[in-house]
DNA sequence: TCAATAGTGTCTTTCAGACAATATGAC
DNA sequence: GTCATATTGTCTGAAAGACACTATTGA
């Protein structure tokens, strides 16, 4: 068979189409501990089960297009870091069709996390429980507020264990932690972050001299302001020229 | 508007589908170097150009079954290390209609390579250039035979230039340099393998220290043959317990 | 024996972890 | 001055780069 032949073999109109659909895991650090938002389902499949927000993608819309509208239909933000994980094809993950569902994961900062909780009282902000060590990978664990755990719609759960895998391993060499910062933050503030992401404990003068090599940072000259010791100079993310 | 009225807004009969294709990176090193195999498109788009190997996703078909369908309809092998590698979906990359893309990586070794070549006669082994040291990233070029750039269909440039992005980044972590090399090699092959790959050349000695500490080769007593020198120890990949 | 590459020893440099000393703002 | 944390200094150990040395095989 030549080419010319497979490819006219290939006739897209004879094909029955899947649906596609974009899930965000909309991401924060909340009471030290890594959390993300959850919608509950109202219907079938998975009624009263909890899932992460996204929806169809638009026949004239990119996939970013789409990722970036479900951020701002189900928590009402207009930016946030957006980075595509992975794409999810099994053919029974959803029961009623064939859908498949490119994830996200959406990084918020404190702010815009208390924010999207403001804009739409449906979401649950689940605490995430991470299991394994460093980048073992495995399952991890949605916890309700009462610290029971969640029986995630779909299969969420591998999506939401994926996106702490892959944020684990991007944290040390990549700048998505600033995405979980505010504008200006202390070095602290950093280190929280990170110790937050990858379940352990971090060297203090040695995190701050690896933070400070990278030259992603630069000092205000300012300090934080409401401590009752000394307060600590506020630093801004500078990418790298 | 509550949860439920959203998920009912979405009734997904009330939208048009995309397409959903899979399009195959199948890399190799040869002569040094790596390189990619490619196909000719017959027909509009891009008529004449050459393009990745790829094909529509059935309704009933997961997107890991269609990227090892097409690796076997279009290059006759049966198993390769495949990994998906990035979602491709603007919306005017395939002129013709809406397309969105599954972009996976297969890498072949050299046997795998050759089998391919033999198995599809339309197929054309371009060797990649890759301007960028690190991982800067960047664009790539694929080279014809005689050393000219090809210009190739769709975004396929921006997926061969994410697939050595993405292979250059995983290459010293994770173990995917051993499925550009046979059963048994020798530490020369591997050291080879990540140079072709990295773009540069490695120091021997902390090669080997790194290599060997990493628990992944097992000796096997045995040593290669045909050489005019005193011959290297044959090894075997074996995955960590 | 020679040629050519395999494989090793060791010095140096770099960098993270550990630990402790010093600095400083609020009170 | 005291408290509590910021910030810095320094020692130590692990690992990579550089370079040269020894080992081994075929011819």
């Amino acid at each position: 068979m030549t080419e010319t032949d497979l490819l006219k073999s290939y006739d897209p109109a004879d094909y029955e189409r899947p649906s596609v659909t974009v899930d965000l895991v909309l991401l924060g650090i909340r009471n030290g501990r890594p959390a993300a938002l959850l919608l509950k389902r109202g219907e079938h499949p998975f009624a009263d089960r909890w899932a992460l927000p996204g929806g169809f993608v638009g026949i004239a819309e990119s996939l970013d297009a789409a990722a970036e509208r479900v951020l701002h239909e189900k928590a009402g933000i207009a930016d946030a870091h957006l980075e595509q994980l992975y794409t999810f094809g099994a053919v029974d993950r959803d029961p009623r069709m064939r859908v498949i569902t490119v994830a996200w994961l959406a990084l918020l900062n404190e702010a815009a996390f208390a924010a999207a909780l403001a804009a739409n009282s449906a979401l649950l902000p689940a605490a995430i429980d991470v299991p394994w060590a460093g980048e073992t990978g495995g399952p991890i664990a949605a916890l309700a507020p009462d610290g029971s755990a969640l029986d995630l719609a779909f299969d969420h759960a591998d999506i939401l264990a994926l996106a702490m895998l892959r944020l684990r391993g991007k944290l040390d060499y990549s700048d998505v932690g600033f995405a979980l910062l505010p504008d200006l933050f202390t070095l602290r503030q950093l280190q929280d972050v990170h110790e937050a992401i990858l379940g352990a404990t971090l060297n203090k003068p040695a995190f701050r001299r690896r933070m400070l090599d990278k030259g992603w940072l630069a000092a205000t000259g300012t300090r934080e302001e409401g401590t009752s010791f000394r307060p600590a100079e506020l630093y801004r993310f500078q990418r790298l020229l």
